[in-house]
DNA sequence: GGCCGGCATCAAGATTTCGTCAAGACGCCA
DNA sequence: TGGCGTCTTGACGAAATCTTGATGCCGGCC
């Protein structure tokens, strides 16, 4: 979204639905290219890549579908799809293949704008950055996996990640033995405690300044184990 | 179109009608090449490669339609074809073949010159952008589906591209053995991962440095892998 | 002071997972 | 049908991870 207002790919190849389209778009300010072809569309959407694609799947040469998939294999922009109201097996494979959303021909404008203007604000929450908690100096980004001090990333083993991952997401709560150990190692070894010294011990030689000292995995006696909360 | 003005190949056998293209063409700038056979043609274009060519279908040797794929088999530049007024087929096959458009003898300077901007200008909006992706040395032209090395091509084989290409597109997360054989081989074989670890080899062999200590495709012991996110 | 239980740390196997090579199977095109 | 590129499968050494045992520390209690 370069120029402020977004860029519509309409992949149509009925004329007077295209120009009609191209009415309702341009009058709410969204930029346009158009294709009538599937072939042209896969060479538009690489020279100008959209922002948002309506695509119709009643293609004269390729397949729709065939444009869905080969655009969906690096296109991350929300991609619509016009189908015929009688073709509803049409849809879900659309959908299966990548598609957002679908929108039934004959269609009114209103609703076409809703569903595009809702793909594109959804899009962009998409693009937003991952989101991360911080703890201290540690970050993690939970969706990546990763767990980083002060920047740098710091490398865990499959258990050390899940046990953090657990103490993580109950931080602040005392966690006892025998709920980390089934949580982690499944509850067969729920007696194991020894398990967990040694996981809590390397886990805190990665993530504290002073393994000795923990600030952030603190031992409750006799209990369990605690992640500091603030 | 290294030199400023962009270089024309002209195909026609019939001297007089070289002679006025010459002379306007020149007179607007372009750089010219000429050839008055098919043979000669394929040759000149081959050393010269031209960034439009203007093809005469009426040859005295080879078939200009034989020409045309010829050409087309590894020029991308336009082609635009001339052809007599009444050879209505030969233009429908011609476009076929892979030219970009005709004009019909006898045309008007005029009418020709501005078919040449029209061609020039699209051409040069397709080669300027196909989205590419860059990390490090490496180039991902993802709707060609083509990756670069240092800007010399490599060649992948279809599950090694899509392998490749669904890391890229997750790139900096870590992912998981299932999901990577669910999206590349299918959930049929989501348990296989020894696939994964033969075509992780063979890509780390193409892609990296050293694939011993890869830059680019990451393992994460025990969990999946990761595509280095900058 | 000596003893004991809970905890921390270290390190040596045991086990699982990875990387690599290569042979076989398969599909495709000439 | 034979060759070619590609994918699948098997085998084995290497690496990472997990388990397990040994040892030491500390505070409380007899």
């Amino acid at each position: 979204m370069q120029q402020g207002s977004p860029l519509i790919l309409i992949v149509e190849d009925e004329q007077p639905i295209r120009r009609f389209l191209r009415a309702s778009l341009t009058s709410e300010g969204y930029r346009l290219n158009e294709a009538a072809s599937g072939e042209e569309a896969l060479r538009v959407a690489a020279s100008y890549p959209p922002d948002l694609v309506l695509l119709d799947l009643g293609l004269p040469d390729i397949d729709g579908q065939e444009v869905l998939s080969r655009l969906r294999e690096w296109l991350t922009a929300p991609i619509i799809v016009l189908t015929a109201r009688d073709q509803e097996q049409q849809k879900i494979t659309a959908l299966d293949a990548g598609a957002d959303d679908y929108v039934t021909k004959p269609f009114a404008t209103g609703e076409l704008l809703a569903r595009m203007r809702t793909a594109l604000r959804h899009a962009q929450h998409l693009a937003a950055e991952s989101p991360t908690v911080r703890v201290g100096d540690l970050r993690f980004d939970l969706p990546a996996r990763l767990v980083f001090k002060r920047d740098t990333q710091i490398h865990l083993t499959p258990l050390e990640y899940k046990l953090l991952a657990t103490m993580l997401k109950h931080s602040g709560k005392v966690l006892t033995h025998r709920f980390l150990l089934r949580e982690v190692w499944g509850p067969e070894d729920s007696q194991e405690t020894h398990y967990l010294r040694v996981f809590v011990a390397s886990l805190r030689r990665k993530l504290e300044d002073d393994p000795a000292r923990p600030r952030y995995i603190l031992t409750e006696p006799g209990v369990g184990y605690r992640f500091a909360a603030e």
